[in-house]
Formats: structure tokens, sequence, C-alpha cells
RNA sequence: GGGCCUCUAGCUCAAUCUGGCAGAGCAACGGACUCUUAAUCCGCAGGUUCCGGGUUCGAGUCCCGGGGGGCCCA
């Protein structure tokens, strides 16, 4: 097979095979989109010709040969299009040298607008280039690239066999500019934090670490945006967000990938209810652009899931943690109650002995509720043991304002009215330093620099934190973020 | 970490249950064809059956070990 090609190849000679550009080739900088000349003639009848003439290009992906009349096949961004090559509206030498051509090759043709007999729009051709030659052969044309192993390996060969991961593509792009139009237009800046840190905060998860030479000091990847945007509030920023990768060191599956997108954002004087109404448009904004890209209505915000409907209509639902697990239990769940750990155990949840009750209520949120959770809905209020960048509620100073949203079953969204008062946070981060010994790497580590940092006072603020790989998970209905991620971690290729 | 499933030609899949010449379609290669649409027709070629070991006269198939991948559970 790359034997075949290889002698095309030579044929050809590198030059041939090999195009600088369209310039070089075909006296045009810039091909045609396929979308452009569709978009511009909806409506041409059977075997017509038009005057208007273009140079289009893109990959061959089909070709029909009838020997005095070729038909070809390209796809380029936005689509395919048939090339006619009729021997007699070329040089003797051109068309013969359409053998050459294999499946995979990208081309460029110059020729006028029509439509065949049977009415396929067409550009009639009057020169061509090889523009890339291919030495290996396209996946097969019915069935395209089927075994997910390969999929993830050989995205660019799953990208141009299947519609499905291009728009994956598309709706991540779609999602990202659609966070930034609307954090943008509430006056939110654009930060970007640093990447490597010497201590990995925000969050209670086991980072990935590294060595930098020139320092000789071990560094980790982050595991959240937040402790420097916080840095930023104090710094006088009052509006800043940040877009971009996470690292967490833990297993993969359908809703985990070691590394991963998080959008955070930080409002100055607002708290978690000004993020349930900023939460709220950002997943209504972003499921609007995705819908463009799905080939739904801009405005349906009813979309298919799982199976399922999800309905994403604002306002969305809310309700407290401590009300959810005491409806799924049946219960009058509460954190001062001494039978916690046996109401717990009667569903199915081991406490360990390390746990306090704000610990049992949360696990007994994420066996019971959580996944039940299909509109979306504002989980409000969770205990202060396991919200440790949370403020201490207004109302109930066991608990904290701290929400999660969930929709169609996947947590979205962690947000607080966040903690500013430094000696607080010090005894918080202290508390998780005893909890070591239970939990092991996922306690929240202790940040001396961070605490300096609040000494010198943070404005009082709302803060979000949502996940952009789950978000597209449900707005796209991808069965895993591997479908989204295109190169997804794997191990090498045979061990 | 545990359970189940899976790996055969470049790609998509048969043959595995019940051991007996490893096959088809697409792609490739040679040929015919000026209106095809997954073009069609004739011809031809294509294999470390994921890897290693075992059982057997004989293993893609059965057994053991290892590897890659998927799904579910923890």
């Amino acid at each position: 097979m790359l034997a075949a090609r290889r002698a095309s190849l030579e044929r050809l000679g590198r030059d041939r095979a090999f195009a600088i550009n369209l310039r070089s080739v075909l006296d045009v900088d810039e091909p045609t989109s396929t979308r452009a000349i569709r978009e511009g003639n909806p409506d041409l009848v059977p075997d017509t010709t038009t005057a208007q003439r273009f140079v289009v290009a893109g990959r061959v992906i089909l070709k029909r040969d009838l020997g005095r009349l070729k038909f070809v096949t390209i796809r380029d961004r936005d689509g395919d299009l048939q090339l006619v090559f009729a021997k007699a509206s070329l040089p003797e030498d051109r068309f013969g040298q359409l053998d050459e051509v294999d499946l995979g090759d990208i081309i460029g043709a110059g020729g006028y607008l029509g439509t065949t007999r049977t009415g396929e729009l067409s550009i009639f051709v009057e020169r061509w280039a090889m523009l890339t030659k291919a030495l290996r052969p396209l996946p097969e044309k019915w069935h395209g690239l089927q075994d997910p192993d390969l999929q993830q390996r050989r995205r660019y060969l799953h990208l141009i066999a299947d519609d499905a991961p291009r728009r994956y593509v598309l709706a991540r792009a779609a999602t990202l500019r659609t966070m930034r139009r609307v954090l943008d237009d509430r006056g939110f800046v654009e930060f970007e934090g640093p990447i490597l840190q010497a201590i990995a905060g925000g969050a209670n998860a086991r980072p990935f670490t590294t060595h930098h030479r020139a320092l000789d000091i071990d560094l980790k990847l982050r595991i959240s945006l937040e402790l420097y945007l916080k840095r930023m509030l104090v710094g006088g920023l009052e509006r800043v967000y940040e877009l971009g990768r996470n690292f967490r060191n833990e297993g993969i599956d359908r809703e985990h990938n070691p590394e991963f997108s998080m959008l955070e954002a930080y409002q100055a004087y607002g708290d978690y209810h000004t993020m349930m109404e900023l939460s709220e448009t950002l997943v209504v904004e972003c499921c609007r652009a995705v819908n463009v890209v799905m080939g739904r209505g801009p405005d349906d915000l009813t979309i298919p899931s799982r199976g399922r409907e999800l309905d994403l209509s604002p306002p969305f639902e809310r309700v407290t943690i401590l009300g959810s697990v005491s409806e799924a239990t049946g219960e009058e769940v509460s954190l001062d109650r001494p039978d916690l750990r046996a109401i717990a155990e009667r569903h199915g949840v081991e406490a360990d002995d390390g746990w306090g009750p704000g610990k049992v209520v949360q696990e007994l949120f994420e066996r019971l509720v959580e996944p039940t959770i299909w509109r979306p809905t504002f989980v409000c209020d969770f205990p202060r043991e396991v919200s440790p960048l949370a403020r201490p509620h207004r109302d109930d100073p066991a608990l904290t304002e701290h929400f999660d949203l969930v929709a169609g079953a996947v947590e979205l969204v962690t947000a607080f009215s966040e903690l500013t008062d430094p000696i607080e946070q010090r005894a918080k981060f202290e508390l998780q330093q005893q909890m070591k010994e239970i939990f092991g790497d996922e306690v929240h580590p202790m940040d001396e620099e961070f605490l300096r940092a609040l000494e010198h006072g943070m404005p009082p603020a709302g803060g979000m934190g949502m996940g952009v790989d789950r978000l597209l998970l449900v707005l796209t209905d991808a069965a895993s973020l591997r479908d989204l991620i295109m190169f997804p971690p794997q191990r090498s290729e045979g061990g």
C-alpha cells in the first residue's frame, strides 16, 4: 500500500507532489470554500453551467472513474464538493496525471461552476494541481474508523472520517468564545495564572509533580485556578476570570480526565447568589452557542441527553444539601443528629471513622442525590467541614455559602461566597492538615503565601468554577470526556 | 484495584461456540467505461490472526501468562 503511493509520488516528482502554496500552482492565494459556493448557488437546476469560475481545494475522499470522465469528491473545512474532470476539457497530460490522484490526497482545482445531469453541484475542472500527496490510505469510506483506540491515537483520521469529533471541536470553541463574551461584557478581566506551582491548592486532589532544574525545586501542576485569582482580588482587580487547564493525578472515566479545562470567575462585592445568576447565564448562553454547532435551533433549551430530554430553561431549581439528603433518606437529616452514621449505613454509605458529620452528609448527597438530579439544580449550603474555601453561612454558622450546580446528573459548577477571613482560613487549612492521616494527599495543603495575601485584605466576593469539559458533555451529549478531548493520554501503542 | 467484553489484511468485519486449507467488502494493483453519487463490471494481489508459552497429529479457535482498548463497579 505504502509502496504503491511512493511509486506514484516518484512518477509525479517531489516538486509536483508537495506544492508550496496555491499561488504557485493555480494563481490564487486562497481557495473558495465549498460552503460559500453552495450557499451562493442554492437553486441551480440540473445540467446547467454558470459563468462563475472558482478555485477550490481539499482532500480527495471519493473518486468515480468513468474513463474519459472522472468524478472526484473533495472535502474542505465546510463540507464536500464534487469535481468533474472531462478528458475533453483538460490538456492531454493533465488528464492522464489524474491517475496519480489517490483517495486522501489534497488537490486544488479551478473551473466553472455548474450542475451535472443528476443535479449535483460541481466544479467542471479546467486546471488542477496536486497540493499534497498522501502516502497512507484513508480509513474505510463506509464505516470510517470504528476502533475507539485508533479514533484517539489517530484523531486526525477520525476527524476526516467522521463528523462527530469535528462537531465536538467546534462546540468547545463556541463554548470558550461564549464564556469569554459573557464575562468580558460584565467587566471581567481575563487573567493567566501560573501552571507550575510550588503548592498546588484550591481543591482537594493529588497533583502531578515535576522538577525545575535551574531553581532545583520540585513544582506541581496546578489543580485549580482559585488561589491566584483571589490574589488578584487582593491586588484590586475586582472582577477576574481564568479559562485554562488543570491537572489532577487521578483515574480516568466518563467524567474524569487527568487534564481538563476550567473556568473560574471571581467578582468582588458579589456572593454566591451573584454566582448562581452568572452560572445560569453561562450555561444558557453556552447551550445556545453549542446548539448552532449541533444543528439545533439556537434557542432550543431542551436538548437530548443520554436518551432523555434535558430542559435547561432558567430559572434553575434551588435546593439545600441537607434538604435534599433528608428527602432522599426519609429522615430529618442535620449535622448535629447523633445517629447520622447509622442513617448513612442504612443507605449503604460506610462512614469512615475519621469523617465528621459534614463529610457523612456530603457522601450521602453524592451517593443518593447527585445521580438523580436531572433538571439543572443549585444544591446549596454545604457543611463547613467539607468546604475549606467558602464563607460561613450568614444564617447558620455550621454551613457555608457554597453551591454546586448539577444538571443531567453531572456536576457542572462549584461556587461560594468566598472566605476572606484569614484567621478562619488558617484554621480551616490546619483542620485539613489534621485530616491528612485519613485522607492522605487529598487534603488541602497549608499555603502560607496565600494566607499572607488574605491578611492584606480581600474584598468580599463571589467565586465560581465551571468544568468546561463536563459542560460540553451535557451540551453535546457525548458519551465520554474522551470524545471531547481530542488527544487524551494513552499508554504507548503495543505497551 | 475488581468483574465482564474485545484485539483477524491499510480500514470495516466473517471464520472462534462445536480445533481441520484464514475469507469477504472497501482501499490498493491491472483492465473496460463521458453523468457518477458508498458508481458499475472483469481480473489480480494482499496476513507475526496483539505477544509469549502450553495442550493436540493439527490452534485464529482450547488452556496459562503478559500487553493494548472498551464498558460497569470500587
